[in-house]
DNA sequence: CACAATACTTCGTGATACGATGTATTACGA
DNA sequence: TCGTAATACATCGTATCACGAAGTATTGTG
Protein backbone atom coordinates (compact mmCIF):
# COMPACT_ATOMS: atom_id res chain seq x y z
CA UNK A 1 0.00 0.00 0.00
CA UNK A 2 1.29 3.65 -0.71
CA UNK A 3 2.98 5.13 1.82
CA UNK A 4 0.94 8.29 2.28
CA UNK A 5 -2.12 6.29 2.05
CA UNK A 6 -1.54 4.35 5.20
CA UNK A 7 -0.77 7.70 7.57
CA UNK A 8 -4.28 8.18 8.66
CA UNK A 9 -4.96 4.38 8.69
CA UNK A 10 -2.30 3.34 11.15
CA UNK A 11 -2.61 4.94 14.67
CA UNK A 12 -6.31 3.41 15.03
CA UNK A 13 -5.11 -0.15 13.07
CA UNK A 14 -2.80 -0.39 16.04
CA UNK A 15 -5.59 0.10 18.48
CA UNK A 16 -7.38 -2.53 16.79
CA UNK A 17 -4.80 -4.78 17.07
CA UNK A 18 -5.01 -4.58 20.86
CA UNK A 19 -8.63 -3.71 21.14
CA UNK A 20 -9.51 -7.63 21.67
CA UNK A 21 -6.92 -8.44 24.20
CA UNK A 22 -3.44 -6.63 25.35
CA UNK A 23 -1.17 -7.42 23.17
CA UNK A 24 2.61 -6.60 22.67
CA UNK A 25 4.99 -5.46 20.01
CA UNK A 26 6.26 -8.57 18.05
CA UNK A 27 2.93 -10.16 17.54
CA UNK A 28 0.82 -6.83 16.83
CA UNK A 29 2.85 -6.76 13.46
CA UNK A 30 2.21 -10.25 13.32
CA UNK A 31 -1.41 -9.96 13.49
CA UNK A 32 -1.20 -6.93 11.25
CA UNK A 33 0.80 -7.91 8.49
CA UNK A 34 -1.91 -9.48 6.36
CA UNK A 35 -3.49 -6.25 6.69
CA UNK A 36 -0.81 -3.49 6.12
CA UNK A 37 3.84 -4.04 6.76
CA UNK A 38 4.80 -2.01 9.33
CA UNK A 39 8.55 -2.13 10.56
CA UNK A 40 9.16 -2.50 14.07
CA UNK A 41 9.94 1.03 14.21
CA UNK A 42 7.43 2.23 13.22
CA UNK A 43 5.43 0.52 15.60
CA UNK A 44 6.92 1.41 18.23
CA UNK A 45 7.14 4.87 17.44
CA UNK A 46 2.75 4.67 17.17
CA UNK A 47 2.82 2.40 20.01
CA UNK A 48 4.34 5.54 22.00
CA UNK A 49 2.13 8.33 20.44
CA UNK A 50 -0.85 6.24 21.25
CA UNK A 51 0.43 6.07 25.16
CA UNK A 52 1.43 9.77 25.17
CA UNK A 53 -2.05 10.31 24.29
CA UNK A 54 -3.71 7.59 26.40
CA UNK A 55 -5.16 5.73 24.34
CA UNK A 56 -3.54 2.88 25.21
CA UNK A 57 -1.29 1.52 28.26
CA UNK A 58 1.44 -0.40 28.97
CA UNK A 59 2.47 -3.17 31.36
CA UNK A 60 5.82 -4.69 31.32
CA UNK A 61 5.80 -8.56 32.13
CA UNK A 62 7.68 -11.18 32.07
CA UNK A 63 7.70 -14.38 29.46
CA UNK A 64 9.78 -17.04 29.06
CA UNK A 65 12.78 -15.05 30.90
CA UNK A 66 12.05 -12.11 28.19
CA UNK A 67 10.45 -8.96 28.94
CA UNK A 68 7.39 -7.86 27.02
CA UNK A 69 5.40 -4.96 27.03
CA UNK A 70 1.85 -5.46 26.96
CA UNK A 71 -0.23 -2.98 25.31
CA UNK A 72 -3.89 -2.69 26.61
CA UNK A 73 -6.37 -0.23 24.97
CA UNK A 74 -8.14 2.41 27.21
CA UNK A 75 -11.40 3.90 27.24
CA UNK A 76 -10.34 6.82 25.17
CA UNK A 77 -8.96 4.58 22.86
CA UNK A 78 -11.97 2.55 21.86
CA UNK A 79 -13.58 6.10 21.32
CA UNK A 80 -11.22 6.93 18.84
CA UNK A 81 -12.15 3.52 17.05
CA UNK A 82 -16.03 4.55 17.06
CA UNK A 83 -14.73 8.59 15.72
CA UNK A 84 -12.74 6.56 13.12
CA UNK A 85 -16.56 5.36 12.14
CA UNK A 86 -17.30 8.59 11.67
CA UNK A 87 -14.76 9.85 9.59
CA UNK A 88 -15.09 6.91 7.50
CA UNK A 89 -18.02 8.48 5.84
CA UNK A 90 -16.25 11.52 5.17
CA UNK A 91 -13.47 9.16 3.57
CA UNK A 92 -16.07 7.70 1.43
CA UNK A 93 -17.54 10.80 -0.14
CA UNK A 94 -14.20 11.52 -0.93
CA UNK A 95 -13.66 8.37 -2.97
CA UNK A 96 -17.07 9.01 -4.42
CA UNK A 97 -15.78 12.18 -5.65
CA UNK A 98 -12.34 10.97 -7.04
CA UNK A 99 -13.96 7.76 -8.76
CA UNK A 100 -16.77 10.11 -10.45
CA UNK A 101 -17.89 9.75 -13.89
CA UNK A 102 -18.72 12.36 -15.62
CA UNK A 103 -17.39 12.72 -19.15
CA UNK A 104 -15.15 10.12 -18.71
CA UNK A 105 -16.06 7.61 -21.27
CA UNK A 106 -17.15 10.26 -23.46
CA UNK B 1 -11.26 15.54 8.71
CA UNK B 2 -8.48 14.01 10.48
CA UNK B 3 -4.83 15.51 9.22
CA UNK B 4 -2.94 12.49 8.66
CA UNK B 5 -5.74 10.59 7.02
CA UNK B 6 -6.59 13.18 4.13
CA UNK B 7 -2.26 12.29 3.27
CA UNK B 8 -2.60 9.57 1.17
CA UNK B 9 -6.29 10.82 -0.93
CA UNK B 10 -4.56 14.17 -1.45
CA UNK B 11 -2.64 13.97 -4.60
CA UNK B 12 -5.36 11.70 -5.99
CA UNK B 13 -8.24 14.51 -5.28
CA UNK B 14 -6.31 17.31 -6.70
CA UNK B 15 -5.94 14.69 -9.92
CA UNK B 16 -9.72 14.10 -9.90
CA UNK B 17 -10.40 17.77 -9.74
CA UNK B 18 -8.57 18.17 -12.72
CA UNK B 19 -9.94 14.92 -14.78
CA UNK B 20 -12.63 16.23 -16.24
CA UNK B 21 -11.50 19.85 -17.61
CA UNK B 22 -8.49 21.89 -17.12
CA UNK B 23 -8.63 23.73 -13.66
CA UNK B 24 -6.30 26.27 -11.82
CA UNK B 25 -5.30 26.43 -8.15
CA UNK B 26 -8.23 29.06 -6.67
CA UNK B 27 -10.63 26.67 -8.00
CA UNK B 28 -9.53 23.54 -7.26
CA UNK B 29 -9.85 24.86 -3.35
CA UNK B 30 -13.55 25.91 -4.13
CA UNK B 31 -14.05 22.49 -5.83
CA UNK B 32 -12.94 20.36 -3.47
CA UNK B 33 -14.43 22.03 -0.42
CA UNK B 34 -17.15 20.53 0.19
CA UNK B 35 -14.97 17.49 0.42
CA UNK B 36 -11.88 18.29 2.17
CA UNK B 37 -10.30 21.70 3.36
CA UNK B 38 -6.98 22.47 1.67
CA UNK B 39 -4.55 25.45 2.09
CA UNK B 40 -2.85 27.00 -0.82
CA UNK B 41 0.27 26.58 0.32
CA UNK B 42 -0.59 23.21 0.15
CA UNK B 43 -2.07 22.97 -2.83
CA UNK B 44 0.30 24.49 -4.64
CA UNK B 45 2.89 21.99 -2.76
CA UNK B 46 0.72 19.14 -4.21
CA UNK B 47 0.63 20.36 -8.05
CA UNK B 48 4.33 20.98 -8.15
CA UNK B 49 4.56 17.59 -6.71
CA UNK B 50 2.60 15.98 -9.21
CA UNK B 51 3.62 18.23 -12.16
CA UNK B 52 7.23 16.46 -11.51
CA UNK B 53 5.91 13.34 -11.12
CA UNK B 54 4.29 14.12 -14.74
CA UNK B 55 0.84 13.27 -13.82
CA UNK B 56 -0.22 16.74 -14.83
CA UNK B 57 0.99 19.32 -16.99
CA UNK B 58 1.20 23.16 -16.54
CA UNK B 59 -0.01 25.99 -19.04
CA UNK B 60 0.16 29.73 -18.17
CA UNK B 61 -3.02 31.72 -19.55
CA UNK B 62 -4.18 34.99 -19.32
CA UNK B 63 -7.04 35.63 -17.63
CA UNK B 64 -8.69 39.33 -17.24
CA UNK B 65 -5.30 40.86 -16.60
CA UNK B 66 -4.31 37.86 -14.75
CA UNK B 67 -2.52 35.31 -14.86
CA UNK B 68 -3.70 31.66 -14.31
CA UNK B 69 -1.85 28.79 -14.27
CA UNK B 70 -4.03 25.59 -16.06
CA UNK B 71 -3.29 22.54 -14.81
CA UNK B 72 -4.17 19.38 -17.59
CA UNK B 73 -3.99 15.83 -16.44
CA UNK B 74 -1.54 13.28 -17.84
CA UNK B 75 -2.19 10.03 -19.29
CA UNK B 76 0.17 8.67 -16.56
CA UNK B 77 -2.86 10.91 -14.37
CA UNK B 78 -5.52 9.20 -15.24
CA UNK B 79 -3.67 5.37 -14.77
CA UNK B 80 -3.09 7.27 -11.10
CA UNK B 81 -6.59 7.10 -10.77
CA UNK B 82 -7.39 3.81 -11.65
CA UNK B 83 -4.38 2.28 -9.82
CA UNK B 84 -6.01 4.20 -6.92
CA UNK B 85 -9.52 2.00 -7.49
CA UNK B 86 -7.57 -1.09 -6.44
CA UNK B 87 -5.53 0.41 -4.12
CA UNK B 88 -9.14 1.25 -2.68
CA UNK B 89 -9.81 -2.34 -2.47
CA UNK B 90 -6.71 -2.90 0.21
CA UNK B 91 -8.39 0.21 2.10
CA UNK B 92 -11.42 -1.59 3.13
CA UNK B 93 -10.01 -4.45 3.96
CA UNK B 94 -7.81 -2.57 6.58
CA UNK B 95 -11.65 -1.14 7.17
CA UNK B 96 -12.62 -4.59 7.81
CA UNK B 97 -9.62 -5.45 10.50
CA UNK B 98 -10.46 -1.83 12.30
CA UNK B 99 -14.06 -2.29 12.66
CA UNK B 100 -14.28 -5.85 12.79
CA UNK B 101 -16.37 -7.02 16.12
CA UNK B 102 -15.14 -10.00 17.68
CA UNK B 103 -15.97 -9.80 21.52
CA UNK B 104 -16.75 -6.16 20.99
CA UNK B 105 -19.90 -6.53 22.46
CA UNK B 106 -19.63 -9.22 25.48
C1' DC C 1 29.63 -22.41 19.22
C1' DA C 2 27.27 -20.01 15.43
C1' DC C 3 22.99 -18.42 13.89
C1' DA C 4 18.15 -17.50 13.51
C1' DA C 5 14.16 -15.87 15.88
C1' DT C 6 12.19 -13.10 19.42
C1' DA C 7 11.67 -8.47 21.57
C1' DC C 8 12.47 -3.82 22.30
C1' DT C 9 15.20 0.71 21.47
C1' DT C 10 17.56 4.71 19.38
C1' DC C 11 19.11 7.65 15.62
C1' DG C 12 18.91 9.98 11.36
C1' DT C 13 16.58 11.14 7.18
C1' DG C 14 13.37 12.40 3.73
C1' DA C 15 8.66 13.47 2.80
C1' DT C 16 5.09 16.34 3.75
C1' DA C 17 0.91 19.50 5.29
C1' DC C 18 0.37 23.92 6.64
C1' DG C 19 0.55 28.53 8.83
C1' DA C 20 2.54 32.86 7.95
C1' DT C 21 3.80 36.04 4.90
C1' DG C 22 4.49 38.39 0.57
C1' DT C 23 3.39 40.18 -4.22
C1' DA C 24 0.20 41.80 -7.61
C1' DT C 25 -4.13 42.60 -9.79
C1' DT C 26 -9.26 43.28 -10.11
C1' DA C 27 -13.80 44.48 -8.21
C1' DC C 28 -16.58 47.14 -5.37
C1' DG C 29 -18.69 49.80 -1.84
C1' DA C 30 -18.30 54.15 1.11
C1' DT D 1 -11.04 58.06 -4.92
C1' DC D 2 -9.65 55.41 -1.21
C1' DG D 3 -9.64 51.29 1.21
C1' DT D 4 -10.73 46.64 1.44
C1' DA D 5 -11.96 42.20 -0.06
C1' DA D 6 -11.33 38.71 -3.41
C1' DT D 7 -8.47 36.53 -6.72
C1' DA D 8 -4.07 34.17 -7.83
C1' DC D 9 0.35 32.42 -7.11
C1' DA D 10 4.83 31.86 -4.42
C1' DT D 11 8.23 31.03 -0.59
C1' DC D 12 9.92 29.89 4.01
C1' DG D 13 10.06 27.57 8.23
C1' DT D 14 8.28 24.14 11.27
C1' DA D 15 6.36 20.06 13.23
C1' DT D 16 4.92 15.52 12.31
C1' DC D 17 5.85 11.24 10.75
C1' DA D 18 7.18 6.43 8.53
C1' DC D 19 11.03 3.91 8.08
C1' DG D 20 15.68 1.96 7.29
C1' DA D 21 19.75 0.95 9.85
C1' DA D 22 21.82 -0.48 13.67
C1' DG D 23 22.11 -1.93 18.35
C1' DT D 24 21.12 -4.78 22.81
C1' DA D 25 19.74 -8.99 24.92
C1' DT D 26 17.65 -13.45 25.33
C1' DT D 27 16.01 -18.06 23.78
C1' DG D 28 16.12 -21.92 20.98
C1' DT D 29 18.42 -24.99 17.41
C1' DG D 30 21.82 -27.02 14.30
Amino acid sequence: MDNQMKRGLLDVCVLAAIKDQDSYGYQIIKDMKPYMALSESTLYTILKRLEAAELLTVRSAEHGGRLRKYYHITDAGRRRLREFKVEWREIISLYQFITREEDDNV
